[in-house]
DNA sequence: GGCTATTTTTGACATAAATCAAAAAGTGCA
DNA sequence: TGCACTTTTTGATTTATGTCAAAAATAGCC
């Protein structure tokens, strides 16, 4: 598995740690539109993508459909909100594509980092990962306009503009689906 | 130190690690507008505000200053650019009013974690908070109005309101200090 | 305690992006 | 291969918020 050698290039792994992530880890082969999440439920697998994509979204006040991040490949996943708070989520998960993932149920890895101090350091390392990522993306959205976002995004995540729905990507970027269509089209320079 | 508690309160330590702490803590007083860190230095310091206030801060494209968060009293502060990549930092932080910090080397914290697994997790337990806090604020930064993100820090951080300048909370709500004033004043409902 | 300097408010106007609506293009499937 | 359904584009209009400028209010200080 790809998954292995991500998180020995984060802390070396003994290979007694390696055979045990991968007996826990189980395959899942999901097509697209698979909805893995559902808001109001508790999540309680982490999630690795070994290939695919999936979109994290929820549903605001209006009920309109916003895209909270996409999880492209080689990216853990699992919903912030249950696991850190042991609550129901606002969010859902959706496969954009035929997608493989492993998973393991939390409360394995809960053990897991008990037991093993390399993937404690493992689990801070993605942490804080996602933290500066936050704060990018909050940058972003502070001050920096519609264009900005996108060209922003198309640096760093280029291939999502072909992989998901416009509108999608649109309230990835907190606009509507009409200006992110304009901006690709150079209506606005 | 009230510090202790909080620390407590989030993983039980042993007197052993909490005398180990207290003596890694210095006490700092600094004055009201004093710089604590400047962009493109490297931070070295773990903070634990104690009274006060800090505003992190960084200059955009325009040499705008714009505020990325401000640090309330019993919270955790550290650069995390710097920290987490170790190298030199976007971010100013400043006091915005006369405050008391406790700080420690960060190479300390890094040396306390590896000996103390109780304190790995009250680690992990602050990078969760600023985490969920990051998500709310992309969420809110997403799609709601200027006046919804103003409410909502009403509820958050009623205080900041007094605390700090018009200019520095419109940065931080991503909107100018002009729409700030005009909501305040209730032109918009 | 009066005088700058700074911060906040107010006003007039400009503009990016939203909204509403409909046409065009693309996709899936019987 | 054609037809329904979905997604994207385009157009006209509105709106929230930005910009620029100046007045009013507040705060710091000799």
């Amino acid at each position: 598995m790809n998954l292995i050698s991500i998180l020995n290039n984060i802390a070396p792994l003994s290979t007694e740690v390696q055979q045990e992530i991968i007996g826990l880890f189980k395959k899942e082969c999901l097509p697209r539109h698979h909805l893995l999440h559902r808001n109001g439920d508790l999540c309680n697998k982490l999630y690795f993508v070994e290939k695919g994509l999936l979109r994290i979204f929820y549903y605001n006040d209006l009920g309109k459909d916003i895209t909270y991040r996409f999880q492209e490949e080689n990216q853990f996943h699992t919903v912030i909100d249950s696991y850190f708070q042991q609550k129901p989520s606002l969010y859902n998960v959706e496969a954009l594509e035929d997608s493989i993932l492993y998973s393991m149920p939390l409360s394995e890895l809960d053990k897991l980092r008990e037991k093993h101090l390399s993937l404690q350091k493992v689990y801070i390392f993605v942490l804080q990962h996602f933290l500066l990522e936050n704060s990018e993306r909050i940058t972003a959205l502070q001050f920096h306009s519609a264009q900005e976002r996108y060209n922003t995004l198309m640096e760093k995540q280029p291939l999502i503009i072909q992989r998901a729905p416009l509108g999608h990507i649109a309230s990835y970027l907190g606009i509507t689906q009409e200006t992110l269509s304009r901006i690709r089209s150079r209506i606005y320079s």
